[in-house]
RNA sequence: UGGGGUAUCGCCAAGUGGUAAGGCACUGGUUUCUGGUACCAGCAUUCCCAGGUUCGAAUCCUGGUACCCCAGCCA
C-alpha cells in the first residue's frame, strides 16, 4: 500500500495525499483502531500530506457524544493530530439529502413501501437473484414528494426506504437496490431533531471523502465487496473529488477480544472494570496497562499491512513495550512477596545510604539515594532451603549480591512453629560494596527494600484476561469460558522510598521483575498503586520448567 | 451451488522472472552488580498442491485444494 502510494506520487498521477480516520462513535478504540490510526495518519505524515478524522455518524441510535471525547482523547494521546476541525459526516446531511433527491430525478433511487422482512424476502439469497420491488417505478414526483414527507416526519420507522435503483440479479448482493435513507425519528447527537431520516453508510461513506477532497480511503477487507456501490455513487453524482477506495486485512492478537459486542459485554458484566480496565485491548486501557504512545506505533510498524488474515502473537506487543520502557523507564526496587532478612552485623542504628543510578544506561536520569538499614525485606522466590542445581539467590550458607549493596551470607533460617520461614539471619560483608569480594565469585544479584524505610504499595500483577490464545473461535459458544481466573492478581508490596512520590501514569522497571504503571485513578492522595505493564523476560523460569 | 478475497518459517511480513529480506518466538554462546539489557551464532534447498512455459518461476499459464468476507432499514 505504501508502494502503491509512493509509485502514485512520484509517477506524479498523484501531488498530495489526504486520508481520513472514520470511527462511527458507538464504542471506545481499541489495538486494531490503533492500527487504522497509524494507517491513516501515519501515511498522510510520510507523503506530507493531511489526515482528517471525521465521525461516522449516521446511526445516531447507537451513538454518544461520550465516545466522541474518548475518542478524541486517545487519537491525540497516541501522538496524532488531525488537519483542519473534526468532521462529522452529519455535517453533510444538507448536501446527501440534495443527492439523493438528485438520483431520484435521474430515475435512479426510488422510494420502497416494503417492510424489512420483505426487503430480504426480495433480495434473494447468495446464490438466487432477487426481485424487483413492486413499488420500485414509482414515478419521480411521486418519489420525490414521498422523500421529502419521509424527511419531514410523516412516516413511521420501517416503514419507508429511500432505495438506489441498480440491479436486483446483480451477483454482489451490495448492488441490488441498496438502501439509501431510512426512517429514524432519534435525536441526534449532532443534528438534534432536525432529521427523521438517516444515510446509510453506503451512501454516506464515498460521498463525505469526495466533499473533504480524500484521495485515499483506506478500510478494511469486508467492504471490498462495497467498492462497487461506493463508486458507482461517485459516477453518478457531481462530486468535487474523486476518492479511491483501498482495502488492507484488519488485525487481530492472540488471547484477546475486539468485537465491540464482546468488549462491551465484559464491562456491562463487570467482568472487567470498565472500558480502560488495563485488562481490555481498548486504547485506554493499554495506556492504564502502562503502554506508551511509541510502543503501540511500533508495535504497527512491527506488525505491517497486508490484505492477508493473520492474528498477531501477544508476544511482539509485549516486545514492543518492553523494548521502550528498558530504554526509558528509571529503575528501582520492590518486593512483592516480603520475607525479612535480619543482618546480624549491622547495627540496630546503622542508618546508610546509596547513591545509585536511576538507569544504568541513562546518565540524565540521575541518582537515587537507596537507605541500607539492618532489617531489610527480599522476595520469597529469592530464597530457597533447599535450593537445585544452577540457583543462584540465596540459600543456607550461600552469598548473594544486594542490588547497588553489599554481598551477604545467609547464616540462619528461622522459623515459626508450623515450619514456615519467617526470618533468615545474614551477614553483610563490607568489602564489597562496588566491588567484587576477593577470591570467590558471587553470582547472584537479588533486588530488596529497607524494613525501616520502604514504602508499602499495592501492586496489580496483570495477565493475558483470557487462557485460550482465540476466545472466540467458536462461533457461538461463550468465550468467557476462556477468561483467565488469575488475569489480577493484587498484592502488597514494599517499594524503595524514591517510589513514595510518584505522579500517576509514572513508569517504573522495578528490577528484576517486570515493568509497573503507577495507576491513573487509583494513585492519589498519597496512595501507591502499581500495575504491572508486562514482566521481565525470565530465563530462570524456562530452566526451572526444564529441571522439572 | 453466486460474488469478492487470501495462501511465503510456530506468529507477523518483504518479495512483482534471475536463484527466499526483516521482526517476534525459539535454541546455543559471550558480556553483565537486573537469570534483564546488549552482542554473536543457529533457525524455509523452499514459497498451499499438481502439471506446464522458460536457460531460469514464490513470482507467468492451466487445473485443483484450503481458509476468510457478503443475504442489517449496522458500520
Amino acid at each position: 500500500m505504501r508502494n502503491q502510494i509512493r509509485d502514485e506520487i512520484e509517477s506524479g498521477q498523484a501531488k498530495t495525499i489526504v486520508t481520513r480516520f472514520p470511527p462511527e462513535p458507538n464504542g471506545f478504540l481499541h489495538i486494531g483502531h490503533a492500527k487504522s490510526i497509524w494507517v491513516n495518519f501515519g501515511l498522510a505524515e510520510q507523503f506530507g500530506g493531511r489526515c482528517h478524522l471525521r465521525f461516522d455518524d449516521t446511526n445516531p441510535a447507537k451513538e454518544e457524544q461520550a465516545y466522541i471525547d474518548a475518542i478524541q482523547e486517545d487519537i491525540r494521546w497516541l501522538g496524532y493530530e488531525w488537519s483542519g476541525a473534526v468532521r462529522f459526516a452529519s455535517d453533510y446531511f444538507d448536501q446527501l439529502y440534495a443527492w439523493a433527491q438528485h438520483l431520484v430525478r435521474e430515475g435512479k433511487a426510488y422510494v420502497d413501501d416494503l417492510s424489512p422482512e420483505e426487503i430480504r424476502e426480495y433480495r434473494g439469497t447468495l446464490t438466487e437473484p432477487g426481485r424487483p420491488s413492486p413499488y420500485r417505478d414509482r414515478s419521480v414526483d411521486e418519489n420525490l414528494d414521498l422523500l421529502e414527507r419521509m424527511r419531514l416526519g410523516e412516516f413511521d420507522e420501517g416503514a419507508k426506504v429511500l432505495r438506489a435503483r441498480i440491479d436486483m440479479a446483480a451477483p454482489n448482493i451490495n448492488l441490488r437496490d441498496p438502501i439509501l435513507y431510512r426512517i429514524r425519528h432519534a435525536h441526534h447527537h449532532q443534528t438534534g431533531d432536525a432529521w427523521k431520516i438517516y444515510p446509510s453508510y453506503d451512501f454516506t461513506h464515498g460521498q463525505s471523502d469526495a466533499i473533504e477532497g480524500i484521495t485515499h480511503s483506506l478500510c478494511t477487507l469486508e467492504f471490498e465487496d462495497h467498492r462497487p456501490l461506493y463508486e458507482w455513487f461517485l459516477d453518478q453524482l457531481p462530486v468535487p473529488s474523486r476518492p479511491r477506495q483501498t482495502e488492507f486485512a484488519r488485525m487481530n492478537v492472540n488471547y484477546t477480544v475486539t468485537s465491540k459486542r464482546k468488549l462491551k459485554l465484559l464491562v456491562d458484566q463487570n467482568v472487567v472494570d470498565g472500558w480502560d480496565d488495563p485488562r481490555m485491548p481498548t486504547i485506554s486501557g493499554l495506556r492504564r496497562r502502562g503502554y506508551t504512545p511509541a510502543s503501540l506505533r511500533k508495535f504497527c510498524d512491527m506488525t505491517g499491512v497486508s490484505r492477508a488474515a493473520n492474528v498477531v502473537d501477544i508476544a511482539m506487543l509485549h516486545f514492543a513495550i518492553r523494548s521502550d520502557l528498558e530504554d526509558n523507564a528509571p529503575r528501582a526496587m520492590c518486593v512483592l512477596d516480603p520475607l525479612k532478612v535480619v543482618l546480624t552485623n549491622v547495627p540496630a542504628d546503622h542508618d546508610e545510604a546509596f547513591e545509585v543510578p536511576g538507569h544504568p544506561a541513562r546518565e540524565d536520569m540521575g541518582m537515587r539515594r537507596l537507605p541500607f538499614t539492618r532489617e531489610i525485606w527480599i522476595d520469597r522466590d529469592d530464597f530457597m532451603e533447599e535450593p537445585p542445581k544452577k540457583f543462584f539467590r540465596l540459600a543456607p550458607g550461600k552469598e548473594v549480591r544486594l542490588r547497588n549493596g553489599y554481598v551477604i551470607r545467609c547464616d540462619e533460617v528461622i522459623k515459626g512453629g508450623g515450619g514456615e520461614i519467617e526470618a533468615l539471619h545474614c551477614s553483610v560483608d563490607f568489602d564489597t560494596l562496588g566491588k567484587n569480594p576477593e577470591g570467590r565469585k558471587v553470582k547472584g544479584v537479588i533486588h530488596w527494600v529497607s524494613a525501616e524505610h520502604g514504602v508499602p504499595v499495592e501492586v496489580r500483577l496483570y495477565d493475558n484476561l483470557f487462557l485460550d490464545e482465540a476466545p472466540d473461535r467458536d462461533k457461538d459458544a461463550d468465550f468467557l469460558e476462556h477468561l483467565n481466573p488469575e488475569s489480577l492478581i493484587v498484592v502488597e508490596g514494599i517499594a524503595e522510598p524514591a517510589l513514595a512520590k510518584v505522579e500517576p501514569e509514572a513508569r517504573y522497571q522495578f528490577e528484576r521483575v517486570g515493568y509497573f504503571c503507577a495507576d491513573r485513578h487509583a494513585c492519589r492522595d498519597g496512595k501507591l498503586v502499581f500495575n504491572r505493564t508486562v514482566g521481565l523476560k525470565d530465563s530462570w523460569a524456562k530452566i526451572q520448567k526444564k529441571q522439572s
